[in-house]
DNA sequence: GCCCATATGCCCATTGTGGGAATATGTTCG
DNA sequence: CGAACATATTCCCACAATGGGCATATGGGC
């Protein structure tokens, strides 16, 4: 899963959602590392749908604006969850390959 | 960073390493669950070189065929360093998220 | 002899990402 | 009042990264 996906499904957590809010969420939840595009988002957005993870949640008009909501299935709230564990299971990885690298002799018994 | 060259750099932690045995070392690493294709990682190499990640360190002849090393540089092990906090951050965030997300007030007080 | 593992290289298609710009309404500020 | 900016979506199009297919070449096992 690539990064502009995952922010947009971990945003969908805390129930339904439309794009340009998605955008903030995003931009909040990596304390403002994550700049998602628009283009991507809406992209994302109809591939997810098609995929069965997000599902379109009705439009609604505020003040003038059309908005979009769409909302996680219960197979995009999982393959989130799956997501979460792998991740863990890299971070673990990486982490103890980096504390046996061969460089790391340095101090040594002198 | 994304998933075959995370695993690329998280090989060549543990010192200068040729192109297949990359593929292997990324196959044991996961656990069997990635599957580095060989254009992928020549392609990701090259890339990696040219942005200073990995160094070519030496071509070798075993048993008639070649093997080109390569090996990680300060700045590709502290890319390295810095992709595994990341990742971390985007654990904590999801299990956050995912922890308070409206769905779970199943139980309550019943 | 044939297949498989090792080891790399070239060609090319697809996927996901993202820039640019258009559209349209509401707000803020001089 | 006009300009700039935030909100909210859409279309067009370029590009980086991924990866499939195939070619090449050697050595080992059946």
């Amino acid at each position: 899963m690539r990064e502009p996906v995952f922010w947009i499904l971990t945003a969908l957590t805390q129930g339904r959602q439309h794009g340009y809010a998605i955008i903030q969420d995003a931009s909040r939840l990596s304390g403002g590392a994550v700049v998602l595009p628009v283009t991507t988002l809406y992209a994302s957005l109809e591939r997810l749908e098609k995929e069965g993870l997000v599902r379109a949640d009705g439009d609604e008009v505020v003040s003038g604006r059309v908005r979009r909501y769409f909302a996680l299935t219960p197979a995009g709230e999982s393959r989130l969850v799956l997501e979460a564990d792998r991740l863990e299971a890299k971070v673990f990885t990486v982490r103890s390959q980096l504390s046996l690298r061969p460089a790391l002799i340095l101090g040594g018994i002198a």
